[in-house]
DNA sequence: ATTCAATATTCCGAATACTGAATGTAGTAT
DNA sequence: ATACTACATTCAGTATTCGGAATATTGAAT
């Protein structure tokens, strides 16, 4: 009875999608790799409750970090999930670029390609 | 803020799915319309409990109940779920025919098709 | 009307998750 | 060394979910 073992995990990766601010930083996160601060200021929400939520999605084994400098970007890892966020929010559109956002990537001080950045 | 919505509204499936019973549940129904008998001597669990996970996937617009004289029968009602049940178990091959199952459609006394099976 | 079989609902203690506040860590600059 | 910025972790109170037990409902048969 090994398909008892594949409900438990399809189980476990759903309850992690199961919240609404850890799909809108996939939903962020398949415009392209950004760091937690982008993500705060896109999302409104405090860094550390990102942060939280970016520790839960890591352990998911979704999304990985990796420092750039100051900054931690955070990308994608997961392609399963992409068809999933297709279906039920559509395309991903262009990248958002909040006001108040300090981030290299927003400023354009960017010192190239982040940790391998895809595409 | 429209987008807040979908996000939340993508996060309340995902809950639903979020739980191995249910998804088991969902892939017994893929297979063809099943009473809640049927479900409970498949899964092994006991009939109050199958019901009550059949509650949630109800309130859910998942699945959709009909009564066929003694016996409710359940069937899927949200296509979307499929591509993501196949992408994760599997295509559905034949289905589960329990021991001791003493409904209706396992012991040959179905009286024509339940409330309009599909295929 | 009574009984039975199939299914549905309610209740409740235990476990788990959510979320904000506070604090900790790592890298950079002076 | 100190200060600062960006990010990570821990803690605690609250809310929610889980899963079993008991009970209710519904339809069929006698």
């Amino acid at each position: 009875m090994d398909t008892q073992q594949a409900y438990r995990e399809l189980a476990r990766l759903c309850k992690v999608l199961a919240h609404p601010t850890r799909l809108q930083i996939l939903d962020i996160l398949r415009r392209g790799d950004e760091c937690v601060c982008h993500i705060s200021a896109v999302t409104g929400k405090r860094q550390a409750y990102i942060s939280q939520q970016l520790m839960i999605l890591r352990a998911a084994g979704l999304v990985a970090a990796c420092r750039e400098g100051l900054n931690v970007f955070y990308k994608l890892t997961d392609p399963a999930v992409l068809p999933l966020l297709e279906e039920y929010l559509g395309k991903a559109d262009e990248r958002h670029r909040p006001e108040q956002c300090r981030c290299p990537k927003c400023t354009g001080t960017l010192s190239e390609s982040p940790c391998s950045e895809r595409r």
